[in-house]
DNA sequence: ACCTGAACACCGTTCAAGT
DNA sequence: ACCTGAACACCGTTCAAGT
């Protein structure tokens, strides 16, 4: 991998990225970024104040993929289409993907898609406190369906076992319908919920 | 700190969930809890495989402490009250609490609440594959919930930061409406969605 | 056979020494 | 003044050497 200069946030972040996609989370260390773009690892220093902040940069980087909602659909339409988007462009990079969950990044990407969000919920009719309580509920919840997601698509015979566990209990007639945690369809039931309960509650404040 | 023998995984993990709730999380690592034990780091490599199973234990043992729900109340009283059980309970230990978070434990304390969980949600009247996603989406707000609340509580400007613009966003006239993420009115809000989630998939199921 | 602790292969970050 | 890399203070875990 030929140096690339000048060194910028951008540049490194995107070396970062490329080293989570191919190693996976815990090879995103300051000293394999450092060798992924051939300098020394304290040049990193010089750019980010710590390694935290130089993985909100590659988080937020990760979301420049997720396009917003058409303006045109209704609210509904475009709080799904946010979700999918944010959760379509954190698990195409499983390096970072965790680390969107831990911590929502609120960099360029994660500001637009945001407010895309906000905007959805005010127009569904809640108030403008409940609009920032449910943007909070939602992205609350997609952080965990990420967190699990990527948890499910790693080696991992403990959580597997979890899984299996959570997705089978001994509730009565559940048998055969297994759903893996973290799965599409698991977290489309969970917006559902969520979207039924918006529902209810924009009602409640017209009506 | 005077040695305590014989060493057992119980023993082990009371002294790790001692030096997590008097240090923090990141105190909580082999060496320190051995320390604590005034033992060799190898010692405890005898009673669990590695640092997450030892985790896992303390997650599990922290959870000790949250009550099932009385078996009288209602469904939904009951829901309520297993998942403010759980909240409390890995709140009162901040050292674990994100650990909880990151993967539910599935030890006999995770077990019986998450089985009052699912005998709730089939009581509401949810078909046995709906307790099965209803209970995963439940536990997937929880986690989050949860890992929000810890990082709220913990000394990261960068996170209040983000706290205060998912606060106050540029939506119309929240104003003065600030509230904490993590909060437990927060926590009770969402939770609230997604009941009412729930109390709509059961009624469109039975009618 | 069991247990120990030295050693391995790493970390993030500091800081003194170089240019 | 800027940059570098050696060094610090740790990790989780392996494994050879002791008893």
């Amino acid at each position: 991998m030929p140096r690339q200069r000048p060194l910028t946030p951008a540049v490194i972040a995107a070396a970062a990225l490329r080293v989570g996609d191919r190693e996976g989370d815990r090879a995103m260390t300051m000293r394999r970024i450092a060798a992924e773009l051939d300098c020394d690892p304290m040049a990193l220093y010089r750019h980010f104040p710590d390694r935290q902040a130089l993985l909100d940069a590659v988080a937020d980087l990760a979301l420049a993929d997720a396009p917003g909602p058409d303006p045109e659909a209704d609210w509904e339409t475009r709080l799904r289409a946010v979700m999918a988007a944010i959760r379509s462009a954190a698990l195409a990079h499983p390096g970072i993907a965790a680390h969107i969950a831990a911590r929502p990044p609120l960099g360029e990407h994660g500001r637009r898609l945001g407010t895309a969000m906000l905007a959805a919920l005010a127009e569904a009719g809640l108030s403008p406190a409940d609009v920032v309580r449910a943007s909070q509920t939602l992205v609350a919840y997609l952080a965990a369906a990420l967190a699990m997601a990527v948890r499910a698509g790693e080696r991992d015979d403990r959580w597997r076992h979890v899984a299996e566990t959570l997705a089978a209990p001994p509730v009565g007639a559940a048998g055969e319908e297994l759903f893996a945690t973290g799965s599409a369809e698991q977290f489309a039931y969970g917006l559902r919920l969520l979207l039924a309960g918006i529902r209810a509650e924009a009602a409640g404040q017209t009506g």
